[in-house]
DNA sequence: ATCTGGCTTGACAACGCTGTCATACGGCGG
DNA sequence: CCGCCGTATGACAGCGTTGTCAAGCCAGAT
């Protein structure tokens, strides 16, 4: 018995021959299809194994016209958590059904954008694309996938594209929830720190943030609220604003953790003790959140599922079959030593 | 004149017909071959442009035998920053070379990560691996990666792999400096805490912090000294031991940010006053760092510019170039608050 | 005028796989 | 015994590139 001579690697052919089949029965071993007697299949997966045959990923693309990958387009944050979620959902969700992800990180106000990403997608023929907010508003980039005929899947969008995959999730009931736990403590003067004009979470934390002190008698004060972008710098600043009132916010909520990161060294530096003199919230639940002082109170959004069902509904779409719009996603409130 | 009838997209036959030339002149041109006249290339340039004719990439790799991709193989841990950082740097080189990076996080003990990475580099016929710590160090996987003849390159993997590209950087300097610093603010009682045994980091750390001892005259104690494990818990854990001690340390080195910000917690928890009572100092230089407060004082290693190389690297030997090696990096101390 | 050699160019065979279609085989009802 | 049909199998033509090799052309040398 001849071992394997390894000449390179084994292709169908060497199977083939190796078995007494021909190349077509081998496919279709390969690729499960029916009409192949118990048999030999048996005696072509015995070859399989001993050459360790692998089918070559190329050619099977080019014979079948499918790339089976996927581009994630984002926007790369120093605080990466949040996209860290949404990484490793998509990563699962290839793995799962033997797709591959390619990432583009972008800078966003970018005018070369839709330049890069159809190159980015032609390059490596990408099949779908999945954009985390705030990508999927970006109307220039919209316009080049439509053109390109390239499918793609939104997370938290402002307003969910028509025809492609929106994954959404209850962001205005998870600020409402955090505000009227808040306003449950006994705060009446809430500070609130808006995010990124860009995101959809930006407007619907605001907007449930709002909606909960109407809920509960509390009039609406503009000054409470300053605009920040979503990073520590931009929270820290808004922090200093608020804290410098006459009559400063006894808690103060960042619309993400990275920004309430920033209002609790704000605090500290004004030797305000957390949470006896001022109670801080955030949202997304990243590791920071758990690992400043005191621990932050947030939301926790289920960001990783939110991204692997992104995938995998594109993945459907990919593949032809008729898709419904997944539902959307529930947050949950984290309580920890930061609010009182 | 008749526009693009958009047949889908367009071949290199398209292109080749328009042009009024063979496919392989356009070629020729497409791959910026020599021995096509101006006017030649000129029009087939004209052709491709109106045509927005993109080359298969399936085809060409199938054709060629190559795929130009590369694969990361990581461990993924909670907090990200500084496999963030190898990421972006890996990325980056890839942009530069139309290259593609494919990502393989993995859980490691892991029985099966032969297998896994097997699948991962034959599925997508990656043609090379970047190894961040500690995956240059499992011998399962290098031996894996040698068996199916793909080079690849690790970063800071505790014994270079011959043949292969490795990148390192000056950690165990680094790590003096460090304590020097600490001794020359007068500390003498330095608490250490060590990382994973699995990384490199962990002994050249480690080893600095003894040299700087030796050097000043400080007799190592081993009391000192706690494992860790490069996360938060086991940061917060170590420190409440060393704190516990009859004569805790006056100053706490954790291997890594994040260990370090556990330090913090631990001593906030006992209201110990940073950095009068303790200082903190920590490695990597992650965005934890700096939002903590007070502020860490740790080391920048410049770890997006090692991935970049190590790929860079990579892509030389693929091309089949003399790769010499890179030269170790070096690291920057950068004092914040969290010292005295 | 002929030969030589360097540019240009094109014809055609890979590359490894899947889709299409034809063929062989083995009952089964008439 | 014939025709029919469903299952199992194979031959062969793509899929879109690139590599190889031959051929055409033209200037300069002989």
């Amino acid at each position: 018995m001849a071992g394997e001579t390894r000449p390179g690697k084994a292709t169908i052919f060497d199977v083939a021959e190796q078995a007494g089949v021909s190349i077509k029965t081998v496919s279709r071993v390969v690729n499960d299809e029916p009409n192949v007697r118990q048999g030999t299949r048996a005696k072509v997966l015995d070859v399989i194994n001993r050459l360790r045959y692998r089918p070559n990923a190329a050619a099977r693309s080019l014979s079948r016209q499918r790339s089976w990958v996927l581009g994630l387009v984002y926007e790369s944050p120093d605080e990466f958590s949040y996209m860290k979620g949404v990484l490793d959902g998509a990563l699962s969700a290839c793995e799962e059904r033997d797709y591959s992800l390619l990432l583009r990180p972008l800078t966003l106000p970018g005018s070369e954008l839709p330049e890069q990403v159809e190159r980015f997608v032609t390059q490596a023929q990408v099949e779908g694309v999945i954009l985390p907010a705030p990508m999927g508003d970006l109307s220039d980039l919209v316009r080049v996938l439509h053109r390109m005929e390239v499918p793609f899947a939104t997370i938290t969008p402002k307003a969910p594209v028509a025809g492609q995959v929106n994954v959404l999730c209850e962001d205005e009931a998870a600020s409402f929830s955090l505000t009227e736990f808040l306003i449950q403590r006994g705060h009446r003067a809430i500070g609130f720190i808006k995010g990124d004009p860009g995101h959809a979470a930006t407007d619907k934390r605001f907007a449930g943030y709002r909606r909960a002190l109407v809920a509960h008698g509390i009039r609406y004060a503009e000054g409470f609220v300053r605009q920040g972008y979503f990073d520590f710098d931009s929270g820290k600043a808004a922090a200093a604003e608020l804290l410098a009132l006459q009559e400063p916010p006894t808690a103060i909520i960042g619309s993400n953790d990275d920004m309430a990161a920033g209002v609790l060294l704000e605090a500290r530096q004004r030797s305000l003790a957390i949470p006896a003199d001022l109670s801080v919230a955030g949202f997304d639940d990243t590791p920071l959140a758990s690992r400043l002082w005191p621990p932050l109170t947030t939301i926790r959004q289920p960001i990783r599922e939110m991204a692997k069902t992104a995938a995998l509904c594109l993945m459907e779409r990919l593949s032809g079959k008729p898709t419904q719009p997944p539902a959307s996603f529930g947050c949950e409130l984290v309580i920890r030593e930061s609010t009182a």
